[in-house]
DNA sequence: CATACGATGAGCCGCATGGGTGATGTACTG
DNA sequence: CAGTACATCACCCATGCGGCTCATCGTATG
């Protein structure tokens, strides 16, 4: 089963050679090529390659919009290719552009030319790939992301905040009123006043719209559910 | 200028493979090998390789653990080596784990050998590598994270706010008081107030506290820088 | 036993905040 | 040209919120 390639960049030449050297596999056929997003989307709903070798940088439709139609086809469009992005130069926000698109991967043309082949065979394959100073970059936001575990847990940087202050600035990140995060906790509002004029103090904020903000940048409560 | 390498496997056989494998290229040399984490820790320690060969599981002292030592290491440690995750099964807990704890990347060992060299390379290289499978999850992982705009924009989700109302929910968010964020967009107090009230009654929300909340759930702002 | 800390709550005070209404100027669009 | 959307600002008003002080009651911790 051979492993259908369409070739998507605005320069003749970039897709003769990719071409060439594709075509020169013996699993791999190109079954089209268009100069620009736009094209390129109408020649993948025809030929429905297995994979899209796609420029980043196109006149009429650029890249990044072009896979976004293509891996989230409207309603009646069932063929979903692999799209592997290309680009001359790593660009950070292209990068996360294409694979919040959900593209497969993302390679700068300048990579060997045998990586470019493997490259197209681990996307039809289902898997995913990038070029290392992507997947380096990809990496360091994942753990700036969720930083390691703490060793001292994550109370240290709340900088000695007692159990019920933790639970009230917690209430408090919820978008809960004084009066709320009383009834939530069976107090009198006045106590829940006392214990947020601690929290602030504490933590050296002035309203409770930055101890939200403290919640979330502390990891106390995080987006998404 | 040779690649210091060391070995961490608790497989003798396995460390022997790979040291062969690596000894034969010109530009790697391999100047240590350890069974276990703790051990490995040590020879690190003492041999300062460009980059540590980890093995996920290993009596003693596991794979991770190790990693997050070299990676983390305690004050008067300077040397801060590569880590390289080895793993045989793919695991989902194991990738995050390691990469959590800076790890530059995760290989499995049935991949083959001249991915591994090249592995280790880009890795000195201070990039980053990983298995194409677990590439796939990471970037399903951070796509699912932070999804992809819906075409009709980000904005589609904070309902009909205009540029001005955004940008001073953006300046909420920040923690600004109305009086700073009038300062800050040149503004009377008063027009700010304005603005506010519009974004509060457009989005349901009752005050600054659930905006901020508002602002970090919609990904108008993120945790993190 | 004395001390300290955490949780609870009261009273008071002043201001930032949010709601409501209205007005003006600009810019775009049908 | 009329209609609409946006940005700008003013005035008024009620109150939620945060600052400050003080008091009581447990429970550890020395």
């Amino acid at each position: 089963m051979t492993i259908k390639v369409i070739i998507v960049d605005d320069q003749a030449m970039v897709r003769a050679g990719f071409a060439a050297l594709l075509a020169a596999q013996s699993d791999i056929d190109v079954v089209g090529e268009a100069p620009d997003g736009r094209e390129g989307v109408e020649v993948s709903r025809r030929a429905h390659p297995d994979v899209v070798l796609m420029d980043v940088r196109m006149p009429e439709m650029d890249g990044l919009e072009a896979a976004r139609q293509l891996l989230d086809p409207p309603r009646g469009v069932i063929h979903r290719p692999k799209v592997l992005m290309l680009t001359t130069f790593d660009v950070d926000d292209y990068v996360y552009e294409a694979l919040r698109a959900g593209a497969s991967g993302f390679l700068l043309k300048d990579a060997p030319p045998a990586d470019l082949i493997s490259a197209v065979r681990v996307v039809a394959a289902g898997e995913a790939l990038l070029a290392p100073s992507v997947t380096r970059r990809l990496i360091a936001d994942f753990a700036r992301q969720r930083p390691a575990p703490r060793r001292d847990g994550p109370s240290a940087r709340r900088s000695g905040l007692t159990p019920r202050e933790t639970e009230v600035l917690e209430l408090i990140a919820r978008g809960l009123s004084n009066q709320e995060i009383a009834e939530s906790l069976v107090l009198a509002e006045q106590t829940v006043k006392t214990h947020i004029g601690r929290v602030l103090a504490k933590l050296g904020l002035r309203d409770r719209a930055q101890a939200v903000i403290f919640a979330y940048e502390s990891g106390l409560v995080t987006p998404g559910q």
